[in-house]
DNA sequence: AAAACGAACAACCGCCTGTGC
DNA sequence: TGCACAGGCGGTTGTTCGTTT
């Protein structure tokens, strides 16, 4: 039995879109088409009249979460690869659920994507590991009994460099780059990935961004560490400007920024402990939680 | 074979922020 | 300064479909 309040909502259409009745629910292909066709030749100088011009019953909101969620051509479709999964471990780390930001890191994908596959997949197999998903330290009930686990193989990797380079919080991208974690991932499971939407079908001109190569290019020799300032070179600079997109302004000033990072008051979702944790985690010279996780510096 | 379950993902909702007036 | 609006974001819910029982 339906609320009244929300057969009254579906009468009135959003409430962004005021009076106007509007579709909801998945998408059709035609609908699909009809969005791509407008974008692609007029751009979106306006979310809000996109839906009216393009000849959509839809609100403008969903018309723009739609293209970027899945219209948008430099999209990347499938599952995600262990490097990028990796970046998302690592990222979230220092920014908490910042999907978005986190996003910038991984061309071709959005932060519904990894938001999604955060909670479906990575956040899991953290837990499963006795990991806390949101600050990424051993839960206390794991901290002296983990040595089932693979990541205890790591255990006595010295530590070094990370406590020098956490001194200078200019140089969050190093500590970022330095809190690679190695060997974290569990044993693969038994189920195949499940298959993604089979709706969109990739033309060649949408083929996938080769990831090995690129994210390969992006990783330290040595020690598989991606180089954030390539990263975020390549998030602004593969993605193709179509009509009505606007420039693309550097991660570089607001993303990893320590100063933002630790003076943030408005960062919900950031633990407001975890600039004093993570320093005297990092400086601390007894008991440091991450060395059960096997640092490589 | 069918129902139940669960994982993955698409989409929506509400809040926040920036901008123009 | 305050208001309205649009866009962006994170949290949550809904839907689909493969797997298990």
């Amino acid at each position: 039995m339906r609320e009244k309040w929300e057969m009254k909502r579906d009468e009135m259409g959003h409430r962004c879109c005021g009076k106007h009745k509007v579709k909801r629910g998945l998408w059709s292909p035609e609908e699909d088409e009809k969005l791509l066709r407008y974008i692609t030749t007029h751009g979106h100088p306006s979310w809000s009249s996109v839906p009216k011009l393009a000849g959509l019953q839809r609100c403008g909101k969903s018309c723009r979460l739609r293209w970027i969620n899945y219209l948008r051509p430099d999209l990347k479709r499938g599952s995600f690869n262990e490097e990028e999964e990796q970046i998302i471990i690592d990222v979230h780390r220092i920014l908490g659920n910042k999907w978005a930001q986190i996003a910038k890191h991984l061309p071709g994908r959005t932060d519904n994507e990894v938001k999604n596959f955060w909670n479906s997949c990575i956040k899991k197999k953290l837990l499963s590991q006795g990991l806390d998903p949101s600050t990424h330290n051993l839960m206390p009930s794991h901290k002296r009994s983990s040595s089932s686990s693979n990541i205890s193989n790591n255990v006595s990797k010295p530590r070094s460099k990370t406590t020098s380079i956490m001194k200078n919080p200019s140089d969050l991208d190093q500590a970022t780059t330095a809190f690679s974690i190695t060997n974290i991932n569990p044993p693969t499971s038994n189920k195949p990935n499940r298959l993604k939407s089979p709706v969109r079908t990739l033309t060649p001109s949408q083929a996938m961004i080769p990831i090995n190569d690129t994210m390969s290019s992006l990783l330290d020799d040595e020690n598989m560490i991606p180089h954030w300032s390539h990263v975020d070179e390549m998030a602004i600079h593969e993605a193709p400007m179509l009509p009505g997109d606007k420039p693309v302004a550097g991660v570089d000033d607001d993303d990893l920024n320590m100063d933002i990072l630790f003076n943030t008051p408005s960062s919900s979702a950031f633990d407001p402990d975890f600039a004093s944790i993570f320093s005297s985690a990092m400086s601390s010279i007894d008991f440091n939680p991450m060395d059960d996780l096997g640092w490589t510096f």
